[in-house]
DNA sequence: ACCTCGGTTGCGTATGTTGCAACGGACGTT
DNA sequence: AACGTCCGTTGCAACATACGCAACCGAGGT
């Protein structure tokens, strides 16, 4: 492990909520100013900070640089986006489209909703495997063995009065989410939000990602939500479609 | 200068392009593999780069993290957001909207034309300031000792026949655009492309970014470009609505 | 004109980082 | 099945590098 290089990063990321001073950071680090100039420098020379006025210093266009050729690797999400973006224009709803890495959920797209109310996420976020409902459907297509380690691994904590907390109830559910072919999180991340997920699979039948649709409680019942699964997975399937995938095998997740 | 991170970063923009193995990373910046495999594993535990199986590396979903904030950061992309998307819509071409950085010009978003033909460009990426439409709108808005000193800096590399390669003529050049306030880039950039752009302005008249029409010459000749002038200033105007522009005064760069 | 606050610089030292060389696991080949 | 190759991985010793320090400087505010 480079410390100087982790000392780096872990400014950058103390760069991305606001930006900052040359001492605010030395201190947030705790190391000394004079140490913190020199990385910002380099920070500097490659773009991946740039100054505003003389004290601040904020997150640099590189970064949009290289996340925009990162995404551009991600294919799901370009082969997807049509579909998505339809869906979400159809429901007003906010879709999300995530996949599996390393023991976590990422998002690798959104569609904003057109209510007010919205759902605080964004690009690149993180979440837990154990409460989205993307995780579930991810975690539901992988095979028996990475699927055991995977849920081995993961940490039940709670988020609401739903959340999952033992492997077994996650496993239980899993199985469902398998046999249905989409999953639901019941307010199980958020107190006030509940989605519905299915799978976008390619050549094969792989499952590259999940997409999902998010909705307050406010504005829609369970029922509601669930009437909403049917419209989600011919999406996921027409998604699907343009990724490669050529099965038809109904629903069902192995 | 860091050293470590300093290589560091030189790996990221080298895995931008595609995921590459480790000893290709250490060929690629001339160090042993065992250095790249440390500088990897930091830049791993901070999610900004991730491994593909066992021997690829790629870039990481930190990345679209940071990014996507940063990009937040920038207010005129969210006010001129709507204004922009509806230019697109109604011309069909691919918008741009950048602002000025250390130098270069940065593209801050981009709105994709709908014609086969496409302009290669990326948000994040950086262009020249004497050769784009909106390097010249952008410089044009600086006060004139800014403006004298970056002008001063500018290397007039030669892209096309119609490049401006003095600093008297893009002075010119400038005043031409500071006067009617939009700029034309006829083909300086790249050959097959012209473009217009104009400023977004916030609070004060201050330029805050500058919008372009990009469109490839086999689809629209010099005067159909210019003909577009009108949409653009009208698009912009509202962008600058937006963006806490109270000011009435017509076209006029100062 | 003084004071404070924050960024900048030069320097000696200790520490973190480096390259080396040997190890080991995964494939592919004969 | 055994061998060979290809890569990623590890421990170690040497050294370069990044570090903290303390003094300097420039801008704003009082």
């Amino acid at each position: 492990m480079s410390q100087s290089l982790d000392r780096a990063l872990t400014l950058l990321s103390g760069l991305a909520r606001e930006p900052k001073t040359l001492d605010q950071l030395a201190e947030e680090i705790g190391v000394h100013k004079s140490t913190v100039l020199r990385l910002l420098r380099t920070l500097e020379t490659h773009h991946f900070v740039r100054r505003e006025g003389q004290r601040y210093y904020r997150l640099g266009s590189a970064l949009f640089d290289l996340a925009q050729q990162a995404l551009e690797d991600r294919d799901v999400r370009r082969t997807a986006q049509s579909a998505l973006a339809g869906l979400n224009a159809r429901t007003g709803h906010t879709i999300h489209l995530a996949s599996y890495e390393d023991g976590e959920v990422v998002y690798i797209d959104k569609f904003e909703g057109r209510h007010s109310v919205r759902m605080y996420s964004r690009i690149g976020k993180r979440a837990p495997l154990h409460c989205t409902a993307v995780g579930k459907v991810l975690v539901a297509a992988m095979t028996p063995e990475k699927q055991a380690d995977v849920v081995s691994r993961i940490d039940f904590f709670v988020r609401t009065p739903n959340t999952i907390t033992t492997p077994e109830a996650y496993e239980k559910e899993l199985a469902l989410v398998a046999d249905r072919g989409y999953a639901v999180d019941n307010a199980e991340h958020e107190d006030f939000i509940h989605c519905i997920a299915a799978p976008v699979r390619g050549p094969g039948g792989v499952v590259l990602a999940a997409a999902s649709i998010s909705v307050p409680k406010v504005l829609l019942d369970y029922d509601g939500l669930m009437g909403l699964v049917p419209e989600l997975v011919a999406a996921t399937e027409e998604a699907s479609v343009h990724s490669g995938w050529t099965g038809n095998r109904k629903g069902k997740l192995e």
